[in-house]
DNA sequence: AGGAGTTCATGACCTTTGTCAAAAATAGAG
DNA sequence: CTCTATTTTTGACAAAGGTCATGAACTCCT
């Protein structure tokens, strides 16, 4: 079981409830909101930040054919400080929680993909949190670069140098050395 | 259901192979080995740490009546990175996952148990991912010290400024001002 | 294809945090 | 309880990365 079988098994549940489409820059989820959609993007790319002090601090990314979720929100179903914002104009389907939880407890077999879901999720944030201990810029740069080669053709090195955290500068003259 | 009532669980049930005692600065898990265990520290306190560079990076912290496992290891069942070192002599009972798994299956309610615990895994790792996106080191601290208070009455400083990447003597001038 | 709006590259400079060293305070072992 | 090892604090200094400014390159829109 892999993502783009999640996908067929939505797809096949009747589980999408609409599609959106996001202008450039334009937001999905702002701070403080409540969202528990699940996205699947058809075309376009978006990302979720945190805003810090004055900065916009980069947690995710996704783009075409990705599931995006504003994560703690769907989890906890509280309001999150999360914000979504589309980088360029974007189509997703809209996939309510209700109903992807109400598959998920159909059956044995469907809570156990839930089970390898969020475990993989886990691991990913692992990964995630080694990318920002890593010390050396260039390193995290290395790290991630290896992990998701896509993400450098997909996002720009503003919003990558971000995620990176380091400014779009010293991401500039890394990629150069 | 609370990580207490897991203990309970446990207990209850017999998980528990055996219990173990690392002497101060010893391994309970060395860089490159396979772990699934499931460790529960009765006395002392331990370290996760991965090795960047020249230098350790802490990931996760255990002290006594936590539940301290190599995350990593005990999901991909492949070696990991990831080093557990006691801080101080230390005693733990040991879980193999074998067991631990078996009890999951058993019945739809301890799987629904195992999901409630991947789910605050995901939700601990963000708050993790946001603490390390803060770019002040000040706000770091602070916002570490408000979530886990009690992790500055256990753990050193010279752990706690590893952990809040930057260094001890940061860690030290930021607490005076 | 042209032009506005972004993004990227590059240089000069500055701030913050790391490094190194040494003394003071604290904690652990016998 | 005392001795020893470790941790914490403090100061002087260095360096890495950030900030700011500017021009070049690229994108997107119509």
């Amino acid at each position: 079981m892999n993502p783009s079988d999640l996908i067929a098994l939505i797809e096949t549940n009747h589980l999408v409830e609409k599609v959106l489409t996001i202008e450039r820059n334009a937001f999905l989820k702002t701070a403080g909101s409540i969202d528990t959609h699940i996205y699947f993007i058809e075309e376009g790319s978006l990302r979720v930040f945190v805003v810090d002090g004055e900065e916009e601090r980069t947690i995710r990314f996704g783009y075409q054919n990705n599931i995006l979720v504003s994560l703690d929100s769907f989890l906890t179903e509280k309001p999150s400080e999360f914000v979504i914002q589309a980088i360029k104009k974007t189509r997703v389907r809209v996939i309510p929680k209700k109903g992807f939880m109400e598959f998920i407890h159909q059956d044995e077999n469907h809570l156990k993909l839930w089970v390898k879901i969020l475990e993989d999720l886990v691991i990913q944030q692992i990964e995630r949190e080694k990318d920002l201990l890593t010390a050396s810029p260039k390193e995290r740069f290395e790290r991630v670069l290896k992990r998701s080669p896509i993400l450098f053709q997909e996002i720009s090195n503003r919003h990558i140098a971000n995620y990176l955290r380091m400014t779009p500068e010293t991401l500039s003259r890394l990629k150069k050395s």
